[in-house]
DNA sequence: AAATAAGTTTAGGCAAACCTAAAAAATATA
DNA sequence: TATATTTTTTAGGTTTGCCTAAACTTATTT
């Protein structure tokens, strides 16, 4: 297993969530910043071996092989995320990229270690949660913020856009994992919400109530 | 700058020692278990990067550039190393090929974060200095076992070898960075030594006493 | 010094992963 | 339904790093 087979892997699973009868070539490539053609040729290697299931034209799924190896390196991505996050200091929107380079190393006794040394996290430092060594993912049920109603509260549990700039932004107005969000008002022209943290109250735009996670 | 790239600048500074006048094409292969033909191609390729000495047919030297690249690596190789046996209860002989892998990652703030997280350490797990971000290494005046004659007592500071099986050796026969080892008997006919570590006595060949190194 | 052996380089290929441009298929529109 | 547009695939190239086999240097014998 190459690092690029295991990238593009990962990359379908988070894919065919939203394109539930395929993943098309040009989605894959615009998230792998490559070309179709380049992906079409990948797909068939993946198909070849057994990992998805591509019909021409039709786009690609993982098949019950392919996700498995996909939630390994999930489970690795997310236990280096958790460990540079605990343990080295890194801030939120530093851990991704170097989480990318550590989850293809290639040692079962290493990730087995590090599970034990982290104290067997079930989730990392973005509230997503850590599959186990079979590949079995906790759902948790959760809403975006922009989903509740005002007066309602919810405790944060994870983000979707996990860009530097909004990790940054989540920084700055110090929300983080576990801080209890209290709708105060919803502007209706434009969906801002003014909300209450630690006593705090701040104005979320549309765009940012719909990338934090809560449950209620 | 790529893994393979990385590997012969390592590979060149480990050999460059025993073959101060230039390492040969030959010597590097084996050592990268790899052929002459590849390593003639990659070291022209150094050489154009500026990172090597190289005369055809007269072997590769690094030059100032190489050798500080070549630290580097070994800097991040021998830092990665401390963390999976002080950290991860990784035994001796497991350490080498996760480390072999973890070497490559690109990141100026981890190193220096898993330097911090480690305690600023100097040495790794097999007693070799750790360079420091400019490339300086610790020279620690060592003798190999072989060289003491009977009588005499050094504190092993590291090994030569370092293939699985003969640190399985010293494991089993609990010889261990910082053991005291005191030479009581040098047989003469095939230079095998019985030596006391620990209190108790035992027979050392000469293939093992060469490759255990002490400090007086 | 010439012949042989050993070591090194060159030449020509291969696989992985990417690319651009052209062809083919699917989808949308008139 | 025919045409235009978009998407996908195919065809042909490129780069990196490896290989084998042949050609060439250097070193060692005789």
């Amino acid at each position: 297993m190459t690092f690029s087979e295991e990238n593009y892997l990962k990359s379908i699973y988070s894919l065919q969530k939203d394109s539930p009868k395929g993943v098309s070539t040009t989605i894959l490539a615009q998230y792998l910043e490559s070309k179709p053609a380049s992906v079409t040729e990948m797909i068939k290697k993946l198909d070849e071996k057994g990992l998805v299931l591509y019909q021409p034209y039709q786009g690609v799924l993982l098949n019950k092989n392919g996700e498995l190896v996909a939630l390994k390196v999930i489970r690795k991505h997310r236990l280096w995320e958790t460990f540079l996050a605990k343990k080295l200091d890194f801030s939120w929107d530093e851990i991704h990229d170097v989480a990318e380079q550590l989850e293809h190393i290639k040692s079962d006794k290493l990730i087995k270690e590090l599970d034990r040394f982290l104290g067997f996290p079930t989730h990392d430092p973005h509230g997503d949660p850590i599959p186990d060594e079979q590949g079995n993912v906790i759902k948790v049920e959760k809403k975006q913020v922009s989903q509740l109603i005002p007066g309602e509260t919810g405790t944060c549990v994870g983000v979707n856009d996990t860009s530097s700039s909004f990790l940054q932004f989540l920084d700055q107005q110090n929300i983080k994992l576990g801080a209890v969000i209290k709708i105060v008002h919803l502007q209706d022209f434009d969906k801002s919400m003014t909300v209450r943290i630690d006593g705090r109250e701040l104005l979320l735009s549309q765009i940012a109530t719909e990338n934090i996670y809560v449950k209620l």
